[in-house]
DNA sequence: ATACATCTGTACCGTGCAGTACAAAGTATC
DNA sequence: GATACTTTGTACTGCACGGTACAGATGTAT
C-alpha cells in the first residue's frame, strides 16, 4: 500500500519518503508495542517532526494500522505464501518454519507485531488490542479453510477437523511468537516446529 | 506471603487488608498489563488512596512483583502441582489442561499474567519486561528438570529430550494465553491442549 | 512575477501520569 | 490525658503524553 503524494498537485513537497518512514514507525510499534511507543520514539525514529506524522498518517492509531497493513504485507507475507503450498501439511510446516525463522530475524525486533503489540492494555487501546485480535483470527480462519479444501481433497484424514487444527497451529505460532519475545535462538524456535508437527495427523 | 503489619506497634492502625489490596491489584495488571495498568485504576480498585499503596507496596514496579508472587501462589498454582504428578506425561497433560482451564476461568481476566504482563513495551517498564523472561523461562526449566528426571526413570524414551520438549510444552502453554487473552473459549483451549499432546512421544 | 497550496519546524495546549508533602485522625504506651 | 507513632486523605509536584496553532519555507500553476 504505498502511501503517495497526488502528483501535480502544489504546494511544498514533502521531504521524507513516506513509506520509508512508515517502515521505521513499524520497527518501533513492534518494538515497544502500541503503548509502548510515544510519539516522540516514533518521530524521532522516522525522522520526521509531529506535524508532518499526523498530515500523513492521521493520528497514533491511524499509524500503527498503516504499520499493521505494512506487516503483513513485509515481514509477515510469508504467512500467505504458505497457503499456496501443495499439500496442508506443507503449509503448515511452512509456516511454522516460516514463524521461527522470521521471529529470528536479526534485521527485525524479536516476535509477533500481532502478538506483542497490544496483547493486555488500558482502555485507551482497546480498539487497537480488537483489531489485532480481528487479525489472528483472519489468519486462523484463512488457515481453516485452506485445511478444509485439504479435507475434501483427501490430503487430510476425513476424521480431522480443521477447526481445530488451525486453531493448534495458530496457538503454536503464537507461542513461538512469545518464545522469541523472550529471547530464544532460531534453532530453539525451529525445534519447537519441529515437535509440534509430529502432532500432525498422517 | 503475607503481608502483616508489626503487632505492637503503637500508631494508628491499618484500615484495609493488604492482602485483598494485593489481590485487585493483581486483577488490574493481569486485565490490563504493567503499562496499561495507572495508579489511578489501582488505586481505584484497591480502594485505598495513594500514599497508602506507598506504604504499602513501595512503588509502582514493587506492587507488580508482589502481585507476580500472589499470581504464582494462587491462580497460577497449578503449574507447581502439575510437576508432581507421577509421570512426565501425567504431568504434561495436567499442565496444558490446567493452563486451558485457569486462562478461561470466568473469575479471573483472560490469558496469563507472566505473558501479557509486558510482552513489549516502552524502556520504562523493561525491567518489568525481563522479570517476566525470567519467571517464564523458570518455569520451563521446572519443567526440564522434571522431564530429565522422567527420563532417568524410564519414563521417557531414551532418545528424547528433556529440553526440547519442555521448551515445547511451555510455548503451547503461551500459546494457549494467547488464544485465551483473544476470548477463545475453554472448550477450544482444551482442544489445543488435546491436540498438543499427541506430539508427545510414546 | 505573483498567487496559491502544501509541508516543515517550533512552540505550545490540556491532560494524565507516577510519585510525594503535609496536616488531620486514630491507636498504644506512659 | 499527654506523648509517640503510624495511617489516611487532600492537594500538590514535575514531567511526559497525544495532539495542534501558527508562521515561515518551498514548491506548482498561471
Amino acid at each position: 500500500m504505498k502511501i503517495q503524494r497526488r502528483a501535480r498537485t502544489p504546494g511544498r513537497p514533502r521531504a521524507f519518503d513516506a513509506d520509508r518512514a512508515l517502515d521505521r514507525a513499524l520497527e518501533v510499534f513492534w518494538r515497544k508495542g502500541y503503548e509502548g511507543a510515544s510519539l516522540s520514539d516514533l518521530t524521532r525514529a522516522m525522522r520526521i517532526n509531529r506535524p508532518s506524522l499526523y498530515a500523513a498518517f492521521g493520528d497514533k492509531q491511524g499509524l500503527f494500522r498503516k504499520a499493521l497493513d505494512r506487516y503483513a504485507e513485509g515481514p509477515a507475507s510469508y504467512t500467505r505464501d504458505a497457503l499456496n503450498e501443495a499439500t496442508a501439511r506443507a503449509a503448515v510446516e511452512r509456516l511454522l518454519y516460516g514463524t521461527a525463522d522470521a521471529m529470528s530475524d536479526v534485521r527485525n525486533p524479536r516476535g509477533c507485531l500481532l502478538v506483542q503489540g497490544a496483547l493486555a492494555c488500558g482502555d485507551e487501546a482497546s480498539t487497537v488490542k480488537r483489531e489485532l485480535i480481528a487479525r489472528r483470527e483472519a489468519g486462523e480462519r484463512a488457515l481453516c479453510q485452506r485445511l478444509k479444501r485439504a479435507k475434501l481433497e483427501g490430503d487430510l484424514p476425513p476424521d480431522s477437523d480443521p477447526v481445530v487444527l488451525a486453531r493448534y497451529v495458530a496457538t503454536v505460532n503464537q507461542g513461538i511468537a512469545v518464545q522469541a519475545a523472550s529471547g530464544a535462538s532460531r534453532a530453539a524456535l525451529r525445534k519447537i516446529a519441529e515437535i509440534a508437527l509430529r502432532a500432525w495427523p498422517k
